[in-house]
DNA sequence: ATCAGTTTATGATATATATCAGTTGACCCG
DNA sequence: CGGGTCAACTGATATATATCATAAACTGAT
């Protein structure tokens, strides 16, 4: 008898849950959740118990914290097949981060607790969840140092060169993220951020209308980011 | 036939190999090499092949990489028990950072082939491996956006507790680090880690004796990790 | 004991970034 | 239609931090 699953199909079958078996997938199958959110919307709420392992099939999010004063400092933003709440998942009750959607997105969610029964019964599984991991956590500190040597044009580039190359792969882009949303992700105050995009501007390395940007130079972008 | 194996006696097997059995505890325990470092050893290089796993069982090390201009980043220090070779070594098969002994120190390096062997093979240890390394990574990524939301002076006190409550425990203790190291740790430039330095000295906030730092008043010092 | 190199320290100045104040334009709501 | 809010933007100024120069203390090697 043939096991009807639609997981089966999903691109995310041959990136993450390798070494599955065919009753596994379909325990998983029969459990996952599929969920949609609307630009703005919360995935995951800081504090909030951790209960499901979520990723995200479609759209774009942000992982952010808000400090005490209310101020948001944005990790990072990830992109489908970025395996958006597996950093503190597994050591934590609670989340660290808050999770929003900033395009529209689509989530497919399975009980945490299912995902660690299959953990501990699954070596090859656990092996495979452990590389991505890393990799993830990697990704987000390496990131986050990236960032940290650049100065204010040099973050701004960075920024840009990151949307051009690894999201959208075309000139022409509508940011997903406002200035302010930028400058919490680069640490620096949106003022700035919009002055840079102004110099970058009248320096010819790019266009911008409104929140459409058209990377003109590359290789000058380039060279700021890596020089400022 | 009882087997001989002091890994039974080690700390570390508690924290760290439970749920495992007594066949892999002797297998690893065999293939195990404990290796002794004089302060300022490396202990990893960036770039060199993943070979082993690495803990720490004494000492004190720091995780930096080495950027263009020959210049470090600081990423994290580690004390034992910190698995400090575990962040990319499931991902990469080169290591993305340094990690050297800043004080005398000693490491247990299993063969990775024989960890990734058992975690394959025991789902279990799986995930308590999962668990280490997901707050491992956690606590790189929260030190990090702790630095960056605070000023010189809040970054500098956020360094002296660090040292004092987490690792030292006692009001007088000599730094491990030169101010330098701090300065490439918090991302600010030597002379101004000094300058913060001085100013709680004057301020009758810490003593200082060379190396040596006495902390005078750590409710104050908290106040200026938390607010500048 | 001496020399070279490094760490700690301090002051003067330059520079980068933040802050504050205000304008414009788009969008939403009554 | 008018009023309110918000994002994008700009300029003036304040502030924090970096840079540069210098010197003393210390460290290691010969």
């Amino acid at each position: 008898m043939a096991i009807e699953c639609s997981c089966d199909e999903c691109e995310l079958k041959e990136l993450f849950f390798q070494n599955i078996s065919a009753s596994e997938m379909e325990s998983l199958c029969q459990s996952r959740v599929e969920q949609n959110y609307d630009k703005g919307d919360y995935i995951i709420e800081q504090g909030k118990p951790v209960e499901e392992f979520i990723y995200l099939k479609r759209g774009l999010v942000k992982l952010f914290i808000t400090n005490a004063n209310d101020k948001e400092q944005i990790l990072s933003f990830a992109k489908p097949f970025d395996f958006v709440s597996l950093l503190s998942i597994l050591s934590k009750k609670h989340h660290s981060y808050s999770v929003m959607a900033i395009e529209d997105s689509t989530t497919c969610n399975i009980s945490i607790r299912d995902v660690k029964r299959i953990i501990r019964e699954n070596g090859k599984f656990a092996m495979s969840i452990l590389e991505k991991m890393s990799m993830v956590s990697d990704n987000v500190i390496d990131e986050s140092l990236a960032i940290r040597r650049r100065n204010l044009r040099g973050r701004v580039a960075y920024v840009l060169l990151h949307f051009y190359r690894d999201i959208y792969k075309t000139e022409a882009f509508e940011l997903p993220v406002s200035r302010k949303e930028i400058a919490e992700y680069i640490g620096m105050t949106t003022e700035n951020v919009i002055r840079a995009l102004t110099e970058f501007r009248k320096d010819g390395i790019i266009k911008i209308f409104g929140k459409v940007i058209e990377i003109i130079d590359e290789h000058k972008l380039q060279q700021i980011s890596e020089h400022g």
